[in-house]
DNA sequence: TTGCGTTTGGTAAAACAATGCATATCGATT
DNA sequence: AATCGATATGCATTGTTTTACCAAACGCAA
């Protein structure tokens, strides 16, 4: 237990959450990562660029996008070889829809998150 | 995309989520495994027992809980070494507080999760 | 037709995490 | 005091995940 400027009290620990989509047998398809790197390719519209921004690999960020869309049957990202840039990568119709969704689901559960944070810690301290 | 039996269709994949406490520097300290290894540990009196039941190895939940109770700042379990049965290992009322303040909390995500997942699949199919 | 920058994808190395093993400590019981 | 079974903990080994490195394919533009 630490105590803050104000004098208020606070747990030195945090409360964390995460949702995810996977496949069967466990394996990850969707998560807070792949979310993020899918909005830089959206703005930098190309996956190279959002490696590099986002301070990844390109080896995994290439592999698991791979994996996402045999997973998940559909394509998130159509790609481009060769060109005037060299290549480039964007989103797909169901690529922004998938981003889109994802990002409402975080919101609804970030609701849910702060109250049932609160609970857990009066339930904490019931009579102690 | 699968078709059951029942002729209805179902994606290949699984909707996931995790609560969890951590410290500030993100590293583990109750989760969902955590929280079965107490439950076991309160029914079987023994870390030994507890890890042997849950399959995982003895060394790796010993100091994980020595490094949640560090980081908690307050005992959850009471070790003893020795006496006619070797020793065991007991929950603190801390303790016990703590699983069943962690079991509402998996309870409250849990009702808002399939609701949420149904949303996030009626967004994912919004004109397409 | 050569160059450029990106995607593609294999593979070795490195980083990280979990397990196994060995050995010590403890204390009630015999 | 000797025994016994569980806790305590360091360290080597193994296992898994991520990164690094490389070479090739691609296609527009100069």
């Amino acid at each position: 237990m630490k105590k803050k400027k104000d004098g208020s009290r606070y747990k030195n620990y945090l409360f964390n959450y995460k949702v995810w989509l996977s496949t069967i047998t466990g394996q990850g398809i969707i998560d807070d990562q792949k979310y993020e790197l899918l909005k830089l390719i959206k703005e930098r519209g190309s996956l190279k660029s959002a490696v590099e921004s986002a301070g990844i690999s390109y080896r995994k960020a290439w592999g698991d996008l791979k994996f996402a869309e045999e997973n998940l049957g559909y394509q998130i990202i159509t790609k481009q070889r060769g060109g005037k840039d060299g290549g480039n990568t964007i989103l797909t119709e169901k690529g922004e829809k998938l981003i889109e969704a994802y990002e409402a689901l975080q919101e609804k559960f970030d609701e849910s998150v702060e109250e049932a944070f609160r609970e857990f810690q009066r339930k904490l301290k019931e009579n102690s």
